[in-house]
DNA sequence: CTGAAAGCGCTAACAT
DNA sequence: ATGTTAGCGCTTTCAG
């Protein structure tokens, strides 16, 4: 059986009090009784239960992580990262896949209260974001990662969607491109990622054409579909700006269906710099977001705020990376 | 502030005992009280603390999960799996990536114990497995997932290691390949992944070159390395074998980087039929495992050892199955 | 059908 | 420096 607290302090001959103590490292324990513990401690293998010190002191030592799906290799890096740095501060994670319905990620949310997890990372999307509101009222440390809702009074750790997608474009524009397509995900980042992109092309003076935006989920699918779509046109762009790794593989795959050779007949470019562009043929260029830096970030948020609730929530934006792959070149200057 | 049980029978005008019944439907509550109770609680928002009841109950309905990288996308899959086989039930997971390094290992698994996990679920790779055998004379819940260590007395529940190295080699050697290679991962199922490809070759009279089977670990790069170390030899094989699908995709770059065709120069053939075994140029052939039975198996195993703590410990060996993709083909009868 | 009371294993004053 | 004691929020006999 396991044994408790009271076996220790029985078989060490002290009160349970200051069997606590020396486990915590609090309060005075002279260096002898201390050993002496210590060792019986680890004779009777004493574990400390977490679960009686949490209903005492407070803390579980554990933070809930919503997100899409784990299996989505963007959000398994992130969580990746976000382990680690709850690991360096003793914290475990309960992962939650939502598959980004309301419902499912609303009894994700009770069950972790419930569980008194000491904060929560939002990774996910909500439909309603509304829905969100009472849980934030109950003050429990919150981050939004990877999104921003602007209506939300809640820590947020994003990159910046916006310079992200300009650069994409910019990049585009710079090789040459004038007919830029952009598949989007629907959802805050997808928009704020569109809306660079089209800001990027105002500045080079090009035209974007709507009929050459589409906004889908964001399965590689998705992607597929909406580049079959798009290309299928009269007239069709000389580049596609993907605003994730995935779509930008379906993209990829929509491209090869048409028999359009990438780079040459297409440029292609991603966002995310996931496991998945660097193994896809041709390498695709795409824009990186710093995930170690955001979950640490993330991670140092929800400790300060579980030590000071009153702390104001804070927008952190991290800033996007354009890496060079080879699904993008130089158009040549045919038309 | 957060509402407890008391706050709740006080309202109610009731006990704190009853508030329990109506809130695990245990004893015999009437209709009216229950409904009266129900109803103050929510007028209340009392979630019922997960934590207190586990110090009383015994269960948190929690399960620990380790893995080698949650960011490895064999991984990703399978915890998407088994967290859905989890919620079924109730439970959650917690994830722990523990880079297959002993000692993380050992100290999650005494975190989870510490935490009183109902159950464990080991997926991830021990040096010295023997490490595992203080744990499981606790007779804690442990499944171990995907990998079978004979020495150990615990659950297994595993894809037929064996069998799919045979069907691998089995449908190279149909399609006429006679020169094969085998990229392996260090490990009891990568060894059983080659004794079966052995035998395939054996019962096909087809000799296999010591010098064309590769142990490396498990990423990109070591499948990579591998590849280039074992074709850059005066005489190559016609067709490989990669243990795992990130092994494969890193044959597939070395036959890029050496400037073979895949399939015509060079057939591979992968493992798990990943994501990543999807997206790749070509499409790659390779061998799937039923995760989902495989999760669901799982998840039932340890519920039910949590019922009967003395039942027998169960290996269950799932058949592994022949994905056709296109990174394959028969050999052209030149030699 | 409902309630009183004894813990579960630990922490944190407060005493000694 | 160490011990006593009162909870934390809940489950579970056992009475009523």
């Amino acid at each position: 059986m396991k044994s408790t607290i009271y076996d220790v302090a029985n078989a060490a001959g002290v009160s349970i009090a200051t069997v606590s103590k020396v486990v915590n490292r609090t309060g005075n324990i002279s260096q002898k009784t201390r050993e002496h513990v210590l060792s019986v401690m680890d004779e009777l293998q004493y574990q400390p239960s977490a679960v009686a010190s949490a209903l005492t002191g407070k803390k579980t030592s554990t933070f809930g992580l919503l997100l899409s799906n784990i299996a989505n290799p963007f959000f398994a890096e992130a969580a990746r990262s976000l382990e680690d740095e709850a690991r360096a501060a003793d914290y475990s994670i309960v992962m939650c896949s939502t598959d980004n319905e309301d419902e499912r990620s609303l009894n994700y949310l009770s069950l972790l209260q419930r569980k008194q997890v000491d904060g929560m990372i939002i990774a996910c999307h909500f439909t309603d974001w509304s829905l969100l509101q009472p849980f934030l009222a109950t003050n429990i440390p919150v981050v939004l990662f990877s999104k921003d809702i602007s209506s939300l009074d809640v820590h947020t750790v994003t990159v910046d969607d916006y310079k992200g997608g300009y650069k994409a474009i910019e990049y585009l524009v710079h090789n040459g491109h004038h007919h830029i397509g952009i598949v989007a995900e629907a959802g805050p980042s997808g928009e704020h990622r569109i809306r660079g992109g089209q800001q990027a092309m105002k500045d080079a003076d090009i035209q974007y054409r709507p009929e050459w935006i589409t906004n889908v989920h964001s399965s590689i699918r998705d992607g597929y579909t909406g580049a079959l779509q798009m290309l299928g046109q009269s007239e069709r762009p000389s580049a596609i700006f993907a605003c994730n790794d995935m779509l930008a593989v379906g993209v990829l795959q929509a491209a090869e269906e048409l028999g359009l050779q990438v780079p040459s007949d297409l440029s292609i470019i991603g966002f995310d710099d996931t496991l998945l562009s660097q193994i896809v043929q041709p390498r695709l260029t795409t824009i990186s977001q710093p995930i170690s830096d955001m979950a640490h970030h993330t991670i140092q948020l929800l400790l300060r705020h579980a030590d000071t609730p009153d702390m104001a929530k804070q927008k952190a934006i991290f800033q996007p990376k354009l890496i060079k792959g080879r699904s993008t070149q130089a158009i040549t200057p045919t038309s």
